[in-house]
DNA sequence: AAGTGGTCTAGACCACTTA
DNA sequence: AAGTGGTCTAGACCACTTA
């Protein structure tokens, strides 16, 4: 490879590649950002194989231990699944990954079960400014998509998802939205969610709440904030989420 | 050492130490496991220093690539804490990280703050079965530590811990217990709380916690259980929390 | 049997901290 | 200057999957 360079190296060309003289770069962090770029690019597509680790180290110019090191960053962040004697792969949000990943609610006596979409709305209008401020918007439109969920047949969920309008173009023709979202960003739209950070309140249901959850109005419902962002960092969704937890938790691990 | 062995051996080495051949236990985590041994047993005790790599490596009779993968494992569980130039050292629950690894109430404007103890009561009690089962009690009592918890001088969390009595010998006699119970824990009774699961509810403030939160009563507060495990996966406490939130939120990070 | 990722080694050199 | 953890290499062999 023409960028090819020993360790020694390594270190004042991380420095001239951002401009900034930052201390030092590991060849094996520049190493998961090159593979990193072309997953974001869509080069290696979700779902796809990517080249054996031998294959990789050559063409990327470093030894298979230094290899072996980016990736298993990337495999730490979810971004790659591994597969010992298959291959190494560009992770996609199948069912099992988001259920488990982004759906903390779970019952109590029975543990996780997938959400059914009852009802689903998409609107197109202008963002307010917590909205804006949390999805950095350069325009000022997002798409509104309001939808009931349930478990076990009952309404439990009420999702507000808010996406910039402009990197979703033509989302309204994806009506009826797929009960996955994420995997709609990722197969329509090519925008991979990495993770999300979610803020947790308890609120009291207003009227319209109350009526669509089945209980009573002042009920304590838990809200739940998300910011969701892609692989390069970028806020992709801000979502806010009432669940009606009388029989049904969100569960958290701290380690 | 007299337990030295190649790698070839170290599959049916691994096998015969459980009795159990489950296929194989690849050398660095037998390694993980022994110096894990050694921190849970209290010979390496929370923040002290461990010996360098190359020592290490020398008394398990492995290279030191193999030393670190072990110490790799041990660091992203956060059982030790590595700093390049200085050493490796026993992780210990010091105020810095029990706020960020176990206490997720932030405020809304203004960022995470340590709470203060206003009130603080220990009572020896007959375990409920819940408590019972949470925490695989052998005998059936429990310390129940009743806690009134302010952030900027406001009371907003209930606490309710419970631990096995058996396990806290003389725990009342720790009154005033400090504000950072798990450095409690780890100092006077040798018990290291290494994760926590916690499940979520909003639920409504009857008349005693409407009056000692200063909310009315039906107002939606945020419930918190939360089962707390040792470093060898024993669970350790069992707490519940109830939470004003409404200038307030738990922050959870999904990846 | 061939190909994949997973483990392990021995040794070199680097970045960082402390004295 | 000496000691620590961090990075990188080149090569060997192992466990697992697929054909």
């Amino acid at each position: 490879m023409s960028d090819k360079t020993d360790a020694k190296a390594s270190s004042s060309k991380a420095g001239t590649g951002t401009g900034v003289e930052l201390g030092f770069t590991p060849l094996y962090l520049q190493v998961r950002q090159k593979m990193l770029d072309k997953i974001i690019a869509g080069t290696w597509q979700p779902g796809t194989a990517l080249p054996s680790e031998q294959q990789l180290a050559l063409q990327m110019g470093v030894s298979q231990g230094t290899l072996r090191k980016a990736l298993d960053a990337l495999a730490s962040d979810r971004v790659i699944v591994r597969h010992q004697g298959r291959g190494t792969f560009v992770a996609e949000h199948d069912q099992r990954r988001t259920l488990f990943q982004f759906f903390k609610i779970a019952s109590d006596s029975d543990g996780r079960m997938p959400p059914e979409t009852l009802f689903c709305q998409v609107a197109e209008r202008a963002a307010e400014s917590e909205e804006s401020q949390a999805l950095q918007l350069a325009g000022d439109k997002v798409w509104h998509i309001h939808r009931h969920r349930a478990l076990r047949g009952r309404v439990l969920l009420l999702e507000d998802i808010m996406v910039d309008r402009d990197r979703f173009p033509a989302l309204d023709d994806r009506v009826p939205l797929p009960n996955n979202i994420y995997e709609l960003y990722e197969r329509h739209f090519a925008i991979t969610v990495a993770h999300a950070r979610e803020r947790l309140k308890a609120i009291s249901a207003n009227e319209k709440q109350a009526e669509l959850l089945g209980c009573d109005v002042g009920h304590a419902l838990l809200q739940i904030e998300r910011t969701a962002t892609a692989l390069n960092g970028s806020p992709i969704e801000f979502r806010r989420t009432l669940c009606l937890t009388d029989h049904y938790h969100y569960s958290s691990d701290l380690r």
